[in-house]
DNA sequence: TAAAAATACTCCATAGGTATTTTAT
DNA sequence: ATAAAATACCTATGGAGTATTTTTA
């Protein structure tokens, strides 16, 4: 017995016509015809009395036909049931943000969706990264939103933005007199970074040597966020690489790569079990809608990777 | 998907393990583990979580798998109502018995069978064959028992027994002298014979026509019972062929034939639909338990034909 | 005689098998 | 190291097709 042969004697019930089931059903004639009599067969039954037209089932048929019609609802009920569960965007959901993005992302889309979707809430930590996925595998937080790829195979990761890598000098560098900064002629001595931990410092280790540079400090200042390490810059203490985001671009001691411009590829990540489709959808065009025009996909630049 | 894949990822919950859950459903772990993975390639989610072992559902997984149950429980009662329907006894049935066997046969077996089986009651009416085979088939009756062969596709015949076709001969015959006959030295003439309409005279032109002969009849007196014909014969005027069952076998008048002796096919008679299966098996043995143990198949007869 | 259903046959998709590799404890 | 699961590959069943015949009204 066939989830299809049921559904063939439902519809040939219905219709009382094999021609007309067989079309209900995408099938031909005899296709019909023949899977009817087969679960027949198997059933050691007959369903219908063919012995006059139009047919019409047979005492047993009537049961079977009544139980087999409760049989493809719940079948049916199954796929129905994961289809609203991806289509459903309700529900409370634990968000984990790494910080070199929270504090410049966050604020930018999460009020608005918040107001636009009220069936959902969040609980939003900074965390970084390789906790963002340990929660989510050991169902901790549902979503997070870092830096991709990861190569994980328990976490799916669904691509959002790719956010530009500024050079933020201080006014005494070499680079602050250019207009454009060259990805080659970066020197990376002195550079300032995050402590360890933070993606983003293995983010900039990872340009450095993928440019084939060592890196010497001379002052080995490592801090926590963008702000301390903004502040060094802006009184004049070398210079830093920062993602677009936390800063104000028009800030005279921005300075944009020449292209190929490296980038971060900004994703939503969850575990593989999460199925709400539609919610990741909508978050996506969310954050989308929130970033600058030119941090959607472009080909001119170098994605660096975090690991 | 299919019922089999459901049964896959039930057992599979069950079991917490392939290789159990493959023996379970009497197939090897690989197809179990390759039908798993297309249900979920085909829903588009993860059911369950093989990130550790023992694996376990995901969430969407529970709900998916207490649909599967639900739904394998629903196709389970399609067969379980079957086979049920097919095995219960009671009922009340409409049975129609052919003129020749009824006042004989029922007497035999029927009273018995009412005792052993409380819940079952009969409506039984006396018909000729096509009769009982048109009420069949327009569901006028349930069961019939009559002399088959029919070749009426859709009645369904359940030989029964055997049952021997005597000579009936009055003392002046030259047949009274005999102790055994032989088919072939019998004459038609004279016959004595039943009304058109019974089976049975149809089944004696039968044998007649077979053998080759032709019946020239003096007296042409046809009668509706073969009571009738016994009190002409048991006042001396001619001879008639009588199923053994109708007859006193210790009377003298009574002959058998030699080998091949001509016997008739007696049957249970339903339609098609009829799937009362049980009942017919019980039917059958309550009459085989009621009738003389040579009525049972023997190759040595002349299975004569009624059509 | 026209419409409906059954039959005959052919094809190919896939459920299921065996052998092996990969993964998890 | 060992048990469990996944993967690769092969086979054969049977679901579905087209063409045709048979049956019913």
């Amino acid at each position: 017995m066939n989830i299809q042969q049921l559904e063939y004697i439902v519809a040939l019930d219905e219709h009382r016509n094999h021609v007309k089931a067989a079309q209900q059903c995408h099938v031909t004639q005899p296709t019909l015809s023949m899977m009817v009599k087969k679960l027949e067969d198997e059933l050691d039954v007959k369903i219908f009395d063919r012995s006059s037209l139009p047919l019409k089932p047979t005492p047993a048929g009537e049961l079977i036909l009544t139980k087999a019609r409760a049989a493809l609802k719940e079948i049916r009920g199954i796929k129905d049931a994961i289809k609203s569960e991806k289509d459903t965007i309700e529900g409370e959901f634990r968000l984990g943000v790494i910080p070199t993005l929270a504090p410049y992302l966050l604020p930018r889309f999460l009020h608005e969706f918040l107001q636009k979707h009220p069936g959902t809430s969040f609980t939003v930590t900074e965390l970084q990264t390789q906790d963002i996925v340990a929660q989510l595998k050991s169902n901790k937080l549902d979503l997070g939103i870092l830096v991709s790829p990861l190569e994980d195979k328990e976490i799916r990761e669904i691509p959002i933005f790719y956010e530009p890598i500024l050079l933020y000098t201080s006014e005494h560098m070499k680079y602050f007199k250019q207009d454009r900064i060259s990805l080659k002629s970066l020197t990376y001595d002195n550079l300032l970074l995050l402590e360890e931990g933070h993606c983003f410092r293995g983010q900039v280790e990872n340009l450095c040597s993928s440019m084939g540079k060592k890196s010497v400090h001379q002052l080995n200042y490592q801090s926590g966020s963008f702000e301390t390490l903004k502040g060094m810059v802006d009184n004049n203490y070398g210079y830093t690489l920062i993602p677009e985001l936390a800063v104000n671009v028009k800030s005279k001691h921005v300075k944009h790569f020449t292209s190929p411009e490296p980038v971060r590829e900004v994703s939503l990540a969850v575990h593989n079990n999460f199925i709400k489709e539609k919610l990741l959808e909508k978050l996506r065009e969310a954050i989308l809608k929130s970033i600058p025009n030119h941090f959607k996909k472009n080909e001119k630049v170098v994605r660096i990777r975090w690991n």
